[in-house]
DNA sequence: TGCATTTTAGGACTATAATCCAATGATCCA
DNA sequence: TGGATCATTGGATTATAGTCCTAAAATGCA
């Protein structure tokens, strides 16, 4: 069992994880990470060498648990059109959360692509995930063509929605604004 | 002539705006805003005692900078439909700034919505102008009950657009939303 | 011109950041 | 069981952050 040293490190990347989504990755300091993860100051260090490398770690966990959440939904979901609906759905099933601290991809992706290209790119990967999964619905549903224009312009208009929910502390404007895109979709799918 | 200090007063305001816009509010340093501004060190605290006291003159300046844009519009432009065309506009031909550091106003707004609470209520205040400019206009092409939410979703395409074009760098993507939010609007002109 | 106020100037100060180390303790296979 | 590797620990280290102070210089008005 060398699990007891593999749940030291899960539970840094875990208390990380959520400290970069509640106070953004450059306002968390590994003083806060150690306390969090009620890990001793100096032990960290022998798991991530700079705090970078935590933030590697944390976005390589959230692709995982992303990864098998979208693959849950290709087994349990059948229909392209409900798999889209079952995407905007989790956007409007995490109100909360994103009105305290907006898109977990997308805050973390703005604040890095200001001037740490490289981690920017890391967190990217976030996006490119979503998308590659959004463009195959898509294309299912019979838009071959415009699989990732349409994955795309999905993607922003539920960045928008979050943007604009968390400044104005408006639930009732991401409800409409998902509402909205279930009928985008849904006549999407009508006239595939 | 009190002109000499107040052009050092708006060279740091200046030199902060770039820095807060480029590389973030959190990750611009004093000594970063004191170099670029090329006052020494100690003198900046005698026209602001804190950092968050910078941000609240760069917000406030960028206020009026966009205040008296809009005012330019109102005069300028005699159609609301052509004003809100404008203002779609103004993103298009901003490209390459969002493309590298995003959405001057969306990107300072969520980097502070994190967990900086006061200062997010100072940033609010651009988007409540962009806001109330963009409802009035909706008012105008003959939308009074809806005005608020049109604005709002206005508002919210355009912060998705940017995102997405800046996480891809995709200029095309940014051009074909802009493009798309002008048929939009021009459609609600239509059947106003 | 002389005095009071404004502005400049550079460095000092304290806090906290990230990183690193060296000693200690635990664990595991030969 | 014993030696080697893995893991823990707290504090040391260095850099940089934001803030502040005091003295000098410049400026403007009486």
């Amino acid at each position: 069992m060398a699990k007891k040293s593999e749940r030291t490190r899960q539970r840094i990347i875990d208390a990380a994880n959520q400290l970069f989504y509640r106070k953004g990755y450059n306002r968390t300091s590994f003083t806060d990470v150690v306390d969090a993860a009620e890990v001793p100051r100096g032990n960290i260090y022998y798991y991530f060498k700079t705090k970078d490398d935590i933030l590697k770690a944390v976005i390589a966990n959230r692709l995982e648990i992303i990864s098998a959440m979208l693959g849950d939904w290709d087994k349990s979901i059948s229909q392209p059109l409900d798999r889209l609906e079952r995407f905007v759905r989790i956007m409007y099933d995490s109100t909360p959360a994103l009105l305290r601290s907006g898109c977990p991809m997308g805050s973390l992706t703005v604040e890095l692509a200001k001037d740490q290209p490289q981690l920017k790119e890391e967190a990217k990967a976030l996006f490119d995930l979503f998308q590659r999964w959004l463009a195959n619905q898509f294309i299912d549903l019979g838009y071959p063509e415009e699989a990732r224009d349409l994955s795309l312009r999905l993607l922003a208009r539920g960045q928008g929605l979050i943007v604009i929910a968390q400044v104005y502390q408006d639930p009732g404007f991401l409800e409409r604004g998902t509402q909205e895109l279930n009928r985008w979709i849904e006549e999407l799918a009508r006239y595939a």
